[in-house]
DNA sequence: TCTGGGGTCCTAGGACCC
DNA sequence: TCTGGGGTCCTAGGACCC
């Protein structure tokens, strides 16, 4: 008789660690990658060693602050491939281990699925194996759902492992706040709040009936859910299909000059057309995101009949250029294009946004 | 303090049809 | 002349994740 286990893969401080395997030197010191590694840019931290971490650097935080609050840190420009890589060998290694079902969900983490009566020797088996191959320690989260694994993972850090069940879930979480649940971020935790739902423990209470007037029909049974850490335990290994791809960028100085902003257009859908064209399917949407300066954010989308045809796609793009509102200061600029999808693409098994 | 870039999914409201 | 209710599709906006 075996049980099946839901573990949660997370490599610790993944790219500042990617980053110190290649420049040895770096270990033990303040690490800041994000950007281009230009302090004075527009930009954020992707992330930051532990070392930095202590200086009340963070993930998402603008560089700007970041190099004020650590002026000693070693700031590095992003290196995706580099981080890819790396992250592939990651997968390959989950995925080699006997009986393991492997969800990838992100550079640095997955869900691995198994049958074992003894998780925590089989996450620590895991761990062994990572290190092996790749020199990169990661912390596993066990539980008996995918919430449940997700939000162990975080007492398991670093290195180490805990265990989430329908046991000690409410006994481990039940006093935090809802925002630190996964799914919950500061917005939602702020209106749960205004409903007198302040912890986990009140969100694995409230009125169901309350919860879908606020939050509507999915979402609002959806938070209750996660607040008793149930649902799904299936992990997934279909491969994940992309529904569409974009770029965009923050411009260093805001663009005014409609000469600007179609350049800046042309030279997104290049690179979007590119990734499109490898994929093979027809677009069926486009997409514009704009950023007027300071910060007020608009989309415009629009559906266009299937196609393969790259002057269509950039005819379609350009209409919705035309409706950007000349003269006003642009921050950023976004072009996306959506793809028809495959009959047997991976459906979403949770409302959980963010790829699974 | 001042907020990147890659994504996904949900909701509300309007248009349209029967 | 004034008008229901249900369904679907589309767009815009919002929220969240890594």
């Amino acid at each position: 008789m075996t049980t099946p286990w839901v573990l949660h893969v997370d490599l610790d401080q993944f790219i500042a660690a990617v980053e110190v395997l290649r420049r040895p030197e770096l270990a033990g010191k303040p690490v800041i990658v994000g950007g281009r590694g230009d302090p004075t840019e527009r930009a954020v931290v992707s992330t930051a060693s532990y070392e930095a971490r202590a200086f009340g650097v963070g993930s998402g935080m603008p560089l700007r602050i970041a190099a004020r609050k650590a002026p000693d840190a070693i700031i590095l420009p992003v290196d995706a491939p580099a981080y890819t890589a790396a992250s592939e060998e990651v997968m390959a290694t989950l995925r080699e281990q006997p009986g393991a079902v492997v969800q990838v969900l992100g550079w640095d983490e997955a869900f691995v699925g198994v049958q074992t009566e003894d998780p925590e020797a089989f996450a620590r088996e895991l761990q062994t194996a990572v290190l092996e191959r790749t020199q990169l320690h990661c912390s596993v989260g066990i539980g008996d759902t995918l919430v449940r694994a997700k939000n162990a993972t975080d007492f398991g850090k670093p290195r180490g492992t805990f265990r989430l069940t329908a046991d000690n879930w409410l006994e481990v979480m039940g006093e935090r706040p809802t925002i630190a649940l996964w799914g919950v971020g500061s917005k939602i935790s702020k209106r749960l709040a205004a409903l007198g739902i302040q912890t986990v423990d009140d969100l694995a209470r409230a009125d169901p009936e309350i919860l879908a007037g606020e939050f509507g029909p999915k979402m609002g049974p959806w938070y209750r859910q996660l607040g008793r850490g149930d649902g799904s335990a299936v992990v997934d290994d279909t491969p994940w299909v992309a529904r569409g791809h974009g770029r965009e960028t923050t411009f260093q100085q805001n663009i005014v000059e409609r000469a600007d902003v179609e350049a800046a257009a042309r030279e997104l859908l290049t690179q979007v057309l590119a990734d499109v064209a490898a994929e093979g399917r027809p677009v069926v949407g486009v997409g514009l995101k704009i950023r007027y300066a300071p910060f007020v954010t608009k989309t415009l989308v629009h559906k266009i009949p299937a196609t393969f045809d790259r002057d269509t796609v950039i005819a379609e793009t350009m209409k919705l250029v035309d409706r950007i509102e000349p003269g006003r200061p642009l921050r950023l600029l976004g072009v996306r294009a959506e793809m028809a999808m495959p009959d047997d693409a991976r459906e979403g098994h949770t409302p959980m946004r963010g790829g699974w």
